[in-house]
DNA sequence: ATATTAGTCTATATATTTGGTATGCTTTTA
DNA sequence: TAAAAGCATACCAAATATATAGACTAATAT
């Protein structure tokens, strides 16, 4: 299961692309919006600022919005942003690799390579899934 | 991430299966083949005799062994035995599924949309992944 | 029958993560 | 220059993960 903080993080960010413009958001109105415990999206957003995937604006008229464009924000960058590895093993994870510490022959090890499709076709199927697509469909009904 | 707990019951499982008798076999034995603490194994394996999966005998000549069939046993069965829910969000999850507290829409959601297809394919390969697959694929080195 | 072996059950301990809350500081701009 | 708004730090409670300890119960070989 994902981290409330992660889903936080998405709905977040979904709001976001989802408003015809681009102007600075207040963080009250998104966590109103949203149903996000307001400090609890502080540090969410501020977050996701750091990653460069928010920009925000201080002072009066301030607030956050979007910096890198819908089509370029995807689950994948997401998830491990605030959850870590997407493997459900570590020794399948690409950016939080760890040997297991009694694994003889990796190469042929039956669990890893089960584990290793999955997190294969995870990966795959969480890129694919841009805050565009998913703007997208909720438009769509 | 799958927890220890997890690995630990599949690996001991695999262990079970790898074997060419189906006597029973010594917790301590299974226990310092795949580097499991004895006692934590113990209520593991007590969880997979529960479920059916495996099965005991007290006394001298005693131990745990096998109970499925090995092509019976999948990575599904035993990850939701000890860490429950396979899909990353409850309103996609077959076993424990939850509404979120805020859905207007499910059907045209576009995150659950997302994370609805990644636990369908995650699903898909795990049940593939039965025991005796990952016995097979390593004896076959 | 009984000693021995081995599985079973209950309770406890500890560390980490999760999901927040509270308070105050700093920066921007109308 | 004051008000608006973001930023930073510290703290906290509950849940979960990862075990450990010790007593108890049941089965079986002899």
């Amino acid at each position: 299961m994902i981290s409330k903080k992660t889903k936080y993080a998405i709905s977040a960010v979904v709001y976001l692309a989802g408003l015809e413009h681009r102007n600075p958001v207040l963080i009250s109105e998104i966590s109103k919006e949203r149903k996000i415990p307001q400090k609890f999206l502080e540090a969410i957003l501020l977050d996701l600022r750091r990653a460069g995937i928010l920009s925000s604006k201080k002072g009066k008229g301030g607030g956050y919005y979007l910096l890198k464009s819908a089509e370029d924000i995807n689950l994948a960058e997401i998830l491990r942003l605030f959850d870590g590895p997407i493997a459900l093993l570590p020794c399948v994870s690409l950016n939080y690799y760890e040997k297991c510490e009694d694994c003889v022959d990796e190469e042929h090890c039956g669990i890893r390579d089960a584990f290793l499709k999955v997190r294969m076709n995870t990966l795959e199927l969480l890129k694919q899934s841009t805050v565009a697509n998913i703007v997208d469909m909720e438009k769509n009904k």
